[in-house]
DNA sequence: CGTCGATACTTGTCTGGACAATGATCGTCC
DNA sequence: GGACGATCATTGTCCAGACAAGTATCGACG
């Protein structure tokens, strides 16, 4: 059945799309070694830094707690319990709005701050460890088709588009 | 302190590595998304699929254990506890090898094959609906940056060169 | 002003992923 | 041929991610 001789290669491809996806995420599983490291080192996951990244731009100015995980990286159907982790460690502070006590207010603390500006150097340095073969032509067009290819599945106010 | 205005946007990167590194996972997260309703639907995770794929490669030659943790996407720790659930349900079947009884010999059986056939239809579909609105030259060249992006991060044998 | 659907989290629970420790076996070096 | 380090797989344990059900609150409508 289906007549394939033993040595075929596993890197053969079904279709081009494929291959695509596959190569996007191998090549994410790369990357993201390094930083996987990086964070461990402080303690953070990846979308914790990203939260931390994303109330850092708004300070201080609160964000509500959708609207994070609307615009972090990945999905992120327990947002609350990332949440508690940072606020347990001082990181990030909760506060119930008053005019819409469903609603939940979450800001950096300085310390939250704090952190993100220890990890700036380290975190450039990962980056550079990353990506720093590559020239800003390549990346600029690595971006571009990283954004053409996640296009269509973007939802109409995400802050990714 | 730091002096940022509140209404400055989390997609404003500190480097163009960092850009590139955010898009590649935002783009993994989007798409990944199209895969994993359908891989649920069969009942498997991604890399019990690219590990079935990966037997069917080498069919009905064995594959030893840890080559086919080498040769899976992504990082697989817990590689036996994987193919222990495959094995579970029939789709692979495991030997210990008589020249070297530290190692085990995996081989995809026929009802694993099987299954491979049944989802190939749906696969194409759901890669057609994630990337299907590429250019094959945009999807190749795309390829081809993650391919430059990720290589000096291979290890030496990798089939993933 | 009470009800009803919608919104914004919150919690329960399960599964997969990560890391480290262990057990079994092998090769090799006296 | 016994000891030792290396290799291959397995297991223990913990934590993040996923999905779904639950709770509190709001706005709108009659």
């Amino acid at each position: 059945m289906m007549n394939l001789s033993p040595t075929q290669h596993a890197t053969r491809f079904d279709s081009p799309e494929q291959e695509a996806f596959l190569n996007l995420w191998r090549t994410y599983d790369r990357l993201r070694s390094f930083e996987d490291e990086l964070f461990g080192r402080f303690d953070l996951t990846p979308q914790q830094y990203n939260a931390l990244r994303l109330l850092r731009a708004a300070y201080p100015g609160p964000v509500r707690t959708l609207t994070i995980a609307e615009r972090l990286v990945s999905r992120a159907p327990d947002i609350t319990r990332m949440i508690d982790k940072l606020e347990e460690r001082g990181l990030v502070h909760r506060e119930r709005s008053t005019a819409d006590r469903r609603t939940v207010f979450v800001g950096a603390t300085e310390a939250g701050l704090a952190l993100l500006e220890r990890m700036a150097g380290p975190l450039r340095e990962c980056h550079a460890r990353q990506l720093g073969h590559l020239t800003p032509a390549e990346l600029e067009q690595l971006v571009t088709l990283l954004k053409a290819a996640r296009a269509p599945h973007e939802p109409d106010g995400s802050s990714w588009r």
